[in-house]
DNA sequence: GACTTCCTTACAGAATAGCGTAAGGGATTG
DNA sequence: CAATCCCTTACGCTATTCTGTAAGGAAGTC
């Protein structure tokens, strides 16, 4: 089993929880927690320089803004900062995110090597990603597939830069020069409106007022 | 100290964290943990039945649906049911809710004794709260103060109908005529407007999809 | 190569949003 | 009564939305 294991998670009833059952199930020599995704970073830092590096990485994705400064304010964010130093640590993301296009984009752009989505079983999933990626495969949360089936219709990455930029203010074109500056494309106005009345279709929306505000109610955005 | 605990969590992390941290701190006789809300119920009418009943239930406010048909969906029915059958309970409430307008309904409406915000410090506060319980006092996170004086402006009835209906997809002139054929005045479009434009300013919105997204995501529609 | 299909983009026109000005009514005050 | 304030309403103007149509490019099929 792995020697030494970092945690990064905020939220400390999840945070002891974890500790307690990987402390019960596996035999981990070094477990260390953490509450603040820089102080994980240089926990892992110090480890690397001292030739005891860690092994895996459990992380959570959101990280709650506090009085203390931060540089890294989310797991995404500290997995590319490790990725960056210490290439070949395994990496498990532990978090309530339960979009499967996200999390497909963790595998993909991050390489991470199991996903475990928080609810009632999330322990015992956590203990088996644990073992199947010490053993050098993947694990994903299986209720992630059964909600990829739900929605027949998925909202990919550019409706909800779209959609989010549209709930927070911008007018189309505002949103089609954003996207030029960041060589984004496609980046037409016509485009966006294109997209977004198809959305009108998919989710039975009257206006863009109707159709934000059923998506904030169904947590899409 | 309480004798008798029932704690209603769905999420295992967050349940194990819970039950693990009480034990230590306090001595509580028995704590009794569900992950589902009848489940939770039924407990209480059963330690009822045979005159032993609970004297404290810390629930969470959000549970997951499932597999597993349910009756009861949320703390806050669970709360209700629970507060019919034992109406002395003492009731903690420990959620990630941070909106001060609903949380402050939980004191108000259900009476609840405790509101405890998860977070980094939740399990201390948690602590602290069960203990303030036990001696007859109220007790809720100290980050939700911070929060409340952020909105001292409060939605009037007719702001709120104007609202909903944008948010249902209706134009200004819909609404219009709707108020006219339920003969509530004011009605003109041009009211519509500048009730609509003054709530830019309160509540810092660009446009229309701006505002709607902010008193969604506030909870206030 | 010809054809289809899908996606992007430009453009146009009607409807709506957003904002300012102005007029009028009711209530209050001096 | 005059003056003031607040609210409602009408109106006009510009920006934006929403909905079409059409043209062009990329990719795949026959």
């Amino acid at each position: 089993m792995f020697k030494r294991v970092l945690l990064a998670e905020d939220f400390q009833g999840e945070n002891h929880g974890i500790v307690e059952q990987l402390r019960e199930k596996l035999t981990i020599e070094i477990l260390q927690e953490e509450y603040y995704c820089d102080k994980a970073l240089m926990r892992l830092k110090v480890a690397l320089k001292k030739g005891d590096p860690y092994e895996l990485l459990i992380t959570d994705l959101n990280f709650e803004p506090d009085h203390i400064d931060r540089n890294i304010t989310s797991g995404y964010e500290l997995i590319t900062a490790v990725r960056a130093l210490q290439p070949d640590i395994k990496v498990i993301v532990y978090s309530v995110e339960d979009n499967p296009i996200k999390i497909d984009a963790l595998f993909k752009e991050q390489q991470i090597n199991a996903y475990v989505c928080k609810g009632r079983y999330s322990l015992n999933e956590l203990i088996k990603a644990v073992q199947e990626v010490y053993h050098n495969r993947t694990y994903f949360s299986p209720k992630i597939n059964l909600n990829a089936h739900e929605n027949v219709f998925e909202l990919d990455a550019f409706d909800l830069d779209i959609l989010k930029d549209l709930a927070n203010g911008l007018t189309k074109k505002e949103i089609s020069e954003k996207l030029k500056q960041q060589h984004i494309s496609p980046n037409s106005e016509s485009t966006i409106d294109k997209k977004v009345s198809r959305l009108f279709d998919e989710f039975e929306a009257k206006n863009t007022n109707h159709l934000i505000a059923k998506l904030i109610k169904l947590g899409k955005i």
